[in-house]
DNA sequence: ATCCATTTGGAATGGACATTCCATGTTGAC
DNA sequence: GTCAACATGGAATGTCCATTCCAAATGGAT
């Protein structure tokens, strides 16, 4: 059909080839994230993939790749071509070769971070404040939590018709996100806590027949606790989180967890409670699905 | 030093041949360590060389291992069945596993949890899943997120006038969690995303001496993404999290940082999210109280 | 010194792999 | 609407690789 010089072909190959790939992996991270617009839709497929999941190109062959990233084999080698190597596997070197600096370093950088603690930033030392307190807390919640209990509570809520959500201020974000996770997971829920006002009228329709999980951390927001206390008399069934137990929460609910979150600089994070809120969504979802 | 009957030896090899291989890594070590006295003479030097050079055997192919090591392929093979393992590629993988999860140090306790996994009740699966996939983004995150560009995120957020917090969906806990946070910390921001309508109203009033801070995961709201980008057009300074470079928030953003939520069974928590939405918040206060 | 068991080297083999090629789809310009 | 340029899917291909096999070598026992 179309008649192509003899050196049309050639010499754009040639000049392709002759365009060097990059060297590490860095500087291939960067190239991708320039060019990522002018890319076809295949090939932005796989740039995405290749910085969301470094592992799996490091480790697997074309075929696996191709198939967790939704693409032909052909397209990874195109991809590849694209960015200056000669073909997949050219591309592949550079991520193993970033897995084998990792792993030599990562413990070296680990203890960087305690020794010059006091050459950073203040911001960087409140940062790795944050991921430590985190880690403590997440600790600590996995001591603190009975499984048994876990489970009686994922009974409780999992037979319930609509499962309100009661929080106020510092707990709000958890019932939201459980909220969004149960929408997800096609559980009724009622989030509580929203506009002030419409709450108990709210409340008022719940029945026997339903369930609250309510959260609340010091300084505690009473309003929580009266509601609690109130569905608690009219018979529903209220598991509860909080971060002592001597929250009024705890002597209406019928199970009730408690998580103190670490602090640093006294202030907290909720690294530990989302932990268990999700877990407890999850476990619910699941408990359902099984019948 | 044992007396070794003729017969023994074959049911040895036949009992070894049906022995399961070491799981992981440190297995493999030890069974190297304990039996290398009793070893061949070419197989102790695999031996050697394996330990010695992990990443080598991890990364390489069968021939290239067996040039380093002085040794023919066919000996790795029998040095892996040895082992109990069927070939050589069934030993690399040990090695290739260990490569991954050195980058988190609690896959270790993640595989002990999924050990004895069948014990346990359901749902107190699910909660260690959660536990352990919230300490490995909180270790992902501290290896991610670039002090400097930490830095300069919260100097353009704390030089802000007001900070708006854009997020929707998945990502609104995060925000409403900033927005309690600021409240208390008496930081002035708004939080958008709230109520749909008005959200475009309130960014309307934002100036190029405000700031914003977005979230968002995948999949993406785009709406937010779609905010973001006005804000940025109008001079307004964006700093953003999300989970992938090829957020469509990266591009319009001063800065942002990638922070990668491990999942459990497909559920992510917002457990490291939530660390660096508190480091980040504080941070800022902390540099305006110092002025 | 001879024999047997075991180990070792190296060629042969079969399978898996990256890569290429071509037909089909898609997009955008005129 | 047509055409050209480019992107894509999928089968074909040839290379490389792990594995197997067998002959040679080694080492120890008698």
């Amino acid at each position: 059909m179309t008649v192509l010089l003899p050196s049309d072909r050639p010499d754009m190959t040639e000049i392709v080839a002759k365009v060097s790939p990059p060297q590490d992996f860095d500087a291939l991270r960067s190239v991708i994230l320039e060019r990522k617009g002018e890319l076809p839709k295949r090939l932005t497929q796989v740039a995405a993939y290749a910085l969301d999941h470094p592992d799996e190109i490091a480790f697997g062959t074309a075929a696996s790749i191709a198939i967790s990233a939704n693409v032909q084999p052909s397209t990874l080698v195109r991809f590849a071509q694209h960015f200056g190597f000669e073909g997949f596997s050219g591309l592949q070197l550079l991520f193993r070769a970033r897995l084998r600096e990792r792993t030599s370093s990562y413990e070296d950088r680990l203890r960087t971070l305690e020794q010059d603690g006091q050459a950073l930033a203040e911001s960087t030392n409140i940062f790795n404040g944050f991921t430590a307190a985190a880690h403590r807390s997440i600790d600590t919640l996995s001591a603190a939590v009975d499984p048994a209990a876990f489970e009686r509570a994922v009974d409780i809520l999992a037979a319930a018709d609509t499962i309100y959500l009661i929080a106020k201020r510092r707990s709000y974000p958890i019932s939201s996100y459980m909220a969004y996770a149960f929408g997800k997971l096609k559980v009724r829920c009622q989030l509580v806590g929203t506009a002030a006002g419409i709450d108990d009228d709210l409340l008022a329709m719940a029945s026997p027949r339903d369930a609250a999980f309510a959260v609340s951390f010091s300084p505690y927001a009473s309003e929580s606790a009266v509601q609690a206390r109130n569905l608690a008399a009219r018979g529903i069934n209220v598991v509860s989180l909080t971060d002592s137990a001597f929250s009024p929460l705890a002597e209406c609910s019928k199970e009730w967890f408690e998580v103190v979150e670490a602090d640093h600089a006294g202030f907290r994070s909720l690294s530990a409670s989302m932990a268990f809120a999700m877990a407890l969504t999850v476990s619910i979802a699941e408990k359902r699905r099984r019948g």
